[in-house]
DNA sequence: CTTGGGGTTGGAAACGTTTCCAGTTACAGT
DNA sequence: ACTGTAACTGGAAACGTTTCCAACCCCAAG
């Protein structure tokens, strides 16, 4: 007595009815008689019926369903980044298939192939700084693209909508920030110069500095890689190499909790002996001690715009007005001002 | 100029072959005729085309998808568990529908309908205390159920497999080290009595201290509500209640933060005046000052596992040596101790 | 009594794939 | 040359759904 799942061919049949019959109750379009529908209902709730998107999916050329493509869920603003589209999603009605680049731009191709063949309605991305030739490819099959956080460059990408945040004015808010308590000689740790992100925040700290006539001095600008024991090493080594450093500017939270651990390792005192800020807020900055000043991005809110405006891209199939992205949409950032920051020691 | 989209037939078509050569040249299976394959296979290239899993799924009779079904994304043990199954599924070739229950049983039964729709092949859930019916019902319509982290009880959820942690030990290790080290009064802060865990670890905690022969002290534990707000409430009512405490352990990392921000906010020095260890091992507790001891369970191995079994499980369809999950995987906890626990005071 | 129309209904096609089965070809062995 | 076999190939069915279209019934209007 091995039972096949139910279709809605046994529920026609224990209906009495045809299938477009049961087709047009249990979607609720097309004209059905009361008398008729009750019994349809009745039937597909006896047999526990439960309709096959698939078999939907094939015949309306859509699957209601949306890819999410970052680089780790493990990091705290890519799981609030998720959050947000989920919560976007569900109320729209749809699911989403998440998957990690785990930066790797071959991974990132693979995926994108993987979600192209089970034809997601769309993708959103917090794209890898690999080549865009993907993207290009699967706008080319019809699917709408939006990115988060950066958008990618390339030939592939143009008129791909995107939901970013001001990192610029939110790096400027920190710099000034420091100028302002009369820190002078600010390091930076920044991220891979390779990710579009580790570029332009270390180019916005450059320029914050300038406009604010302090005077440049490359050796306070220091780049890691993206690992946690290269922003370790990187924050160490800025740390010893210029002990006349009032304050130090992480460009991302694992620079910062270097930061934090090297502050430590090596007995400066939080704010007194040096001030430390970072790029990214995270939980853990509220736990320090002191607590951890910080540029607040709003992650939930990216993911929900994001998801919003890919349901309403202009790529969708169908849709003749290709309004082609426009504009990325610009989120603010927020300083938000803990305990780890005071006026520079009078000397060390 | 409207272009559908690329199908087998136009494949088959440009090739000059049937459907079913080109079915099989894709596909791997059956023989052909090296010069043919190579025609089919240019022309796919040339034509860019991208077989459909829809077609695939329906044929097939299945997708080769998952659902991943759990509280909060951005809980960060949640976090990594889902970075486990995603390790997992990825590397079996399967795709994963993650959605977040927010702790909502009925919302929880509404995912499972939508995973079951989809045709998922299997789901993997850390379930929510609701009542176990959309279990029972998702594994009747003949897919397979994991559950990691707990299990839920109920009629509908017997011999489904399960990824647990001995969280019994991990309280025992935790109560066993303060106890080591002097203490007496150890309060306790413990998650909702409704959920599983939290009534678990609380009932450890208690016999935990009863077999080391402390005298029970009811007044010492308290419960919060699985809110940030109710956590710090709790929190406060115990340190300003019982000024006696030398020790506080926290149920889950909610708490913890709250006992190290009430603390903080009584001017207690860690471990000085009061102790405080949790369960739990988050990524903040190493950047506190001082690092939080606590008990680490294997999150990500979990979502691993977890994939792992769904995927060979007895209830899957056409497998008729029901092994019915067996006994639950246990998975051990690790207490790490770092600078937040020390001897008691003297004197308070 | 006939006609027309609106409300219901079911058959069948279509969606894109895989696979069974039968048909074709090529070639080796007699 | 004939047969047998193996390799290759293509048509068609099947998967579960939606929707077009034709058919049907019933009743009111002419």
């Amino acid at each position: 007595m091995t039972s096949r799942p139910i279709t809605i061919k046994d529920v026609a049949a224990a209906a009495g009815v045809g299938v477009a019959t049961v087709s047009r109750v249990l979607s609720g379009s097309g004209s059905v008689s009361p008398r008729t529908r009750e019994r349809v209902l009745a039937a597909a709730r006896e047999l526990d019926y439960r309709p096959s998107a698939l078999g939907r999916s094939l015949k309306l050329q859509r699957t209601g369903g949306i890819g999410l493509l970052i680089p780790d869920v493990t990091d705290p603003f890519c799981a609030e980044l998720v959050a947000g589209v989920l919560a976007c999603a569900s109320s729209l009605g749809q699911h989403v298939i998440v998957d990690a680049s785990l930066g790797d731009p071959a991974r990132e191709a693979e995926i994108v192939d993987r979600l192209v063949e089970q034809r997601v309605e769309g993708i959103i991305a917090l794209p890898t700084r690999g080549d865009a030739a993907h993207w290009a490819a699967a706008r080319r099959v019809g699917l709408s693209v939006a990115f988060v956080d950066h958008a990618v460059g390339g030939s592939g990408a143009v008129g791909v909508p995107a939901v970013l945040t001001d990192d610029r004015a939110g790096v400027r808010a920190a710099v000034e920030y420091l100028v302002g308590l009369g820190h002078r000689r600010i390091g930076f740790l920044g991220g891979p110069a390779a990710t579009p992100t580790g570029r332009l925040r270390a180019d916005a700290f450059t320029e914050a500095l300038a406009d604010l006539s302090v005077t440049p001095d490359a050796g306070l600008l220091v780049r890691a890689r993206s690992s946690r024991d290269s922003a370790y090493a990187a924050a160490a080594s800025l740390f010893q190499r210029r002990a006349d450093l009032t304050a130090v500017l992480a460009g991302n939270h694992i620079l910062g909790e270097a930061a934090v651990l090297v502050a430590r390792e090596f007995d400066l005192r939080v704010p007194a002996d040096v001030s430390i800020a970072m790029i990214e807020d995270v939980a853990w900055a509220e736990l320090c001690d002191p607590p951890l000043t910080a540029v607040a991005r709003p992650a939930r809110d990216m993911g929900y715009r994001a998801c919003e405006l890919l349901l309403r891209d202009p790529n969708r199939p169908g849709d003749r007005t290709r309004r082609e992205g426009g504009r990325p949409v610009m989120l603010p950032t927020e300083l938000i001002v803990r305990g780890s920051c005071g006026p520079p020691a009078r000397t060390r």
